[in-house]
DNA sequence: ACGTTTGCGCTTTAGC
DNA sequence: GCTAAAGCGCAAACGT
């Protein structure tokens, strides 16, 4: 059957494309490890660190709810 | 105290490449995000496709056992 | 202004129950925990026991499809 | 085999021990959404309500986690 | 009613 | 090995 080998080729591609880019992610979680270790050895504390990053990343998404909750509000009380 | 400005210039670069490099993770799983998308949009079944992601990544053997293992669970349960 | 007094106890109140009922579902969430640690330490693998769960909650047919398309995206991929 | 359909009936216990949570736990679910319907009957908006509780949520989730950075400064810094 | 989008829960992974 | 956090998948909710 040609029609289901084809479509098995499209399939494969997908998937490996898939798999491509998630060993890319791999990856790159791979050298965040790398630059704590680093940081590390440079003697800082990589809880510390580790929960600055998260705190940074809390604020922006803070701030971004902030302006989704105002956003409602308006829609909620017919302003534009 | 010039010392201190140091470090924590040193600090500043270490937590900004972390977070840089985290930004890329983020875009390179939207990427994967996207060829799922097309692939439902081509008429396929992405759940299935997940899990064949899933099965791949793992050892055959270890997808044996799993296996094996969970027909035994099934079978305690009567399970078909 | 009483009236806006009254609508403020009434969506407070409204909101009260609804955080009073997620905290109900958070404990109850933190009891099958404790079942699944009760499993693990009479030696079941409790990955395996939430498979079964989880299969036991879908219909015996739709278990079946999904089961079927699974075979068919394995074997276009040749995945044994 | 006598000790396999103990151990079956065992497995089978935790199993339907799960279950009954789970059960629980959907029925508060659905409260949660019965007391949205019963605001939304009453003119509120539960969009802003859902994000009211969220924000209420995640107050006393920063609160928690600013004291998590404090101990953990207090411990980088050698204090007790 | 359907499709899209967001929020929630689970699974898995990483650190201790 | 265990606990905690991050990432992912699913399902309900909203808008069209």
């Amino acid at each position: 059957m040609a029609e289901g080998s084809i479509a098995a080729d499209e399939l494969r591609l997908l998937i490996e494309r898939i798999e491509r880019l998630e060993e890319e992610k791999k990856a790159i979680a791979d050298d965040v490890k790398d630059v704590y270790g680093e940081a590390k050895a440079r003697g800082y504390d990589t809880k510390t660190m580790r929960m600055i990053v998260r705190l940074r990343k809390m604020d922006k998404n803070d701030r971004q709810e902030a302006d989704a909750l105002l956003e409602i509000y308006k829609a909620a009380l017919g302003l534009e």
